[in-house]
DNA sequence: CTGTATAAAGAGACCGGTCTCACAACATAT
DNA sequence: ATATGTTGTGAGACCGGTCTCTTTATACAG
């Protein structure tokens, strides 16, 4: 127990430099594996380092060099599996390239996000993802950019912005979706999402601050439209944050005049909330209420039914906005582009046949 | 389009001074928050500060004071709901304190965890929260402590390491769900984990390298001894690391002589592929088999029959260890100590009552 | 009106690396 | 033998902050 607790200095080039008896410069070209030094010396050098547990102090390095090595991540939840999962493959494309990931959680909310984005920046990160709380607030973005650090969005894409966004399909996934449930009967369907709401209704597609939900929404809309459906926009409900106010919603969307006969939940999380509620009313799935999720989570197979879902494919999404992000760092030249990974829809048990 | 793409240099407390007309060091003053500067002054540095869009560069900050602000965790997996919960913790716990997180993969790998724990050093992180993969090889921990960066353990306990541990109560959580099977009548009980094993049998309870699996184990099988169970090692499986693993090891178990009636599965994600074998055996839980996993997962609450499971706490976990590390960083004078989280058996559907 | 205490601002070293430049030693060309 | 080139090493500036030490300006006491 002879090793003092209290902090000591770490070893330092200069440090092994002098153990070496060669100068700090000579050191620092070896153990920084640069210029050019006699095979001799490096022995030496290499030998003092070992002794000294030499360790490169990277800030420093940082320092000199400008580059953090570093690739900061703000994303709205990692507990949502949705994230976690791009976060694995942002941090598997990272890794591949030798950078290393630092995440922040927005908690969905553009204060948390802004400071987020301000503390990244300080760390001085090669490079940023971000996933946007809000599509109509961007001046802390376009001081991301005034700042030259490269930028990605994730899962949604701001246009105005002129910056690479990698997202899913969404529209083409809601269309696709949507047509499945018409096409097996469904005539009233409705969108259920998290985003907050003043009243849980909605009025203006045009007004939903979320690009990915505001181009489900669209799609859901259009097949609707011109499937001669009524009333669309009656059946998009918003503020299913957490199990309590899925509740209500769902019980409200169920209670009045002409009831949905099919439920589309934007994200798992509302998915597994909807589940749940519908349990808790008694309903059968999908003899009382028919049900689709976005994302192919954990819960989704081994419900009975299991749910069909349209499917992400978040991981190669996080990866390949991962390499996005390097090849900007590294200066390919590369228009700006909104890069969109496709959806499938995966049918399993959650969905009825409804014969007129 | 005319803000020049290529990053320009940073705004410096040089530009700001010179803006403001002060020297650096009054400035610094301002922009730091230290020493004493009259109000004049300041809100002539602010004011420049603004114009000029001044960020800190944190990482020259952190050259100067030896801190960063970060503290590195390195955890098994963070697609695994028992991490990222946890990281959620340890996040809330660190943001509270004005901390921030940097995440590092090991993938249950030693090779991983060493370098992982390397770079985060090599990152002067202010402290390390690690859930070791292997506890029987220590030197790179061992390390961190003589770099003198404070260490917390995290699910896993090293006792020849004297560093403080967060885990959970894993010997008695297996008690008291080995119990309440017996209790229900079982006779026959299986433990099965994800552990790499050689063979996927088990000789020597010892040399489980992995303490929470190793506690939970003796938990099981003294409670099996003490009742009287012939030959509990023979019940204990590892190897079920993956879905096609872990259905060999399931059809194995049930198709010997005497089948357990009863399986205990060592996380969520073994807990999860158990229930999908069991399915695909078309086996009927718990007609057939009885199930109990550890986490209280997503999938374990919307299954049929929802799974009954030990909770164990995984966010206080993370947030306690959080804390604790954060004490130490902020060098509170504390005793080495192992804290152990209490779990607590969430009793639903999975386990069928056996009459005699 | 001088002396001393105190507050505010400036000068410059320092953290631990990188990297440019100068220089020495030796090999090759003329 | 002198000019030129090449290679390996050393000296020291630099990155952008912090922080100590020194200097200058102002206040108040005697």
């Amino acid at each position: 127990m002879e090793d003092s607790a209290h902090s000591k200095r770490a070893v330092t080039v200069a440090d092994v430099a002098k153990a070496a008896k060669v100068s700090k410069a000579t050191a620092a070209r070896v153990l920084g594996g640069y210029g050019v030094v006699s095979a001799k010396i490096t022995d030496q050098v290499m030998a003092a380092a070992a002794a000294l547990e030499y360790r490169p102090n990277e800030l420093a390095r940082s320092m000199s060099t400008g580059r953090s090595g570093i690739i900061g991540v703000v994303v709205g939840d990692i507990e949502n599996a949705f994230f976690s999962l791009a976060v694995r493959g942002i941090s598997d494309a990272a890794r591949l390239a030798g950078f290393n990931v630092i995440i922040a959680n927005s908690g969905e909310e553009l204060d948390a996000e802004k400071s987020a984005v301000d503390l990244l920046i300080g760390k001085r990160v090669d490079g940023l993802i971000v996933t946007p709380a809000r599509c109509d607030s961007i001046e802390h973005l376009q001081h991301v950019r005034r700042a030259g650090v490269p930028l990605v969005l994730f899962d949604r894409a701001i246009p105005e912005l002129d910056v690479d966004a990698v997202t899913g399909d969404d529209r083409d996934a809601a269309i696709t979706a949507t047509r499945y449930l018409i096409g097996q009967g469904h005539r009233r369907l409705a969108y259920v999402s998290a985003m907050d709401a003043e009243d849980g209704g909605l009025t203006d597609i045009g007004r939903i601050s979320n690009s990915a939900v505001r181009e489900r929404v669209e799609g859901f809309v259009s097949v609707l439209t011109e499937a001669g459906l009524p009333n669309p926009l009656h059946y998009i409900r918003l503020g299913a944050t957490n199990q309590q106010q899925t509740d209500s919603v769902i019980k409200r969307l169920l209670s009045e005049g002409s009831p949905p006969t099919a439920l589309l939940a934007s994200d798992s999380l509302v998915g597994l909330r909807i589940f749940k509620s519908l349990q808790s009313l008694g309903l059968s799935i999908p003899k009382d209420v028919s049900m689709i999720s976005f994302l192919d989570a954990d819960w989704t197979s081994v419900t009975v039914p299991p749910i069909t879902i349209v499917d992400q494919c978040v991981y190669e999404m996080g990866k390949l906005a991962g390499e996005r992000l390097i090849a900007r760092i590294e200066r390919a030249p590369l228009a700006v582009e909104r890069l969109r990974v496709s959806t499938s829809l995966v049918v399993r048990g959650s969905v009825a046949t409804i014969d007129r």
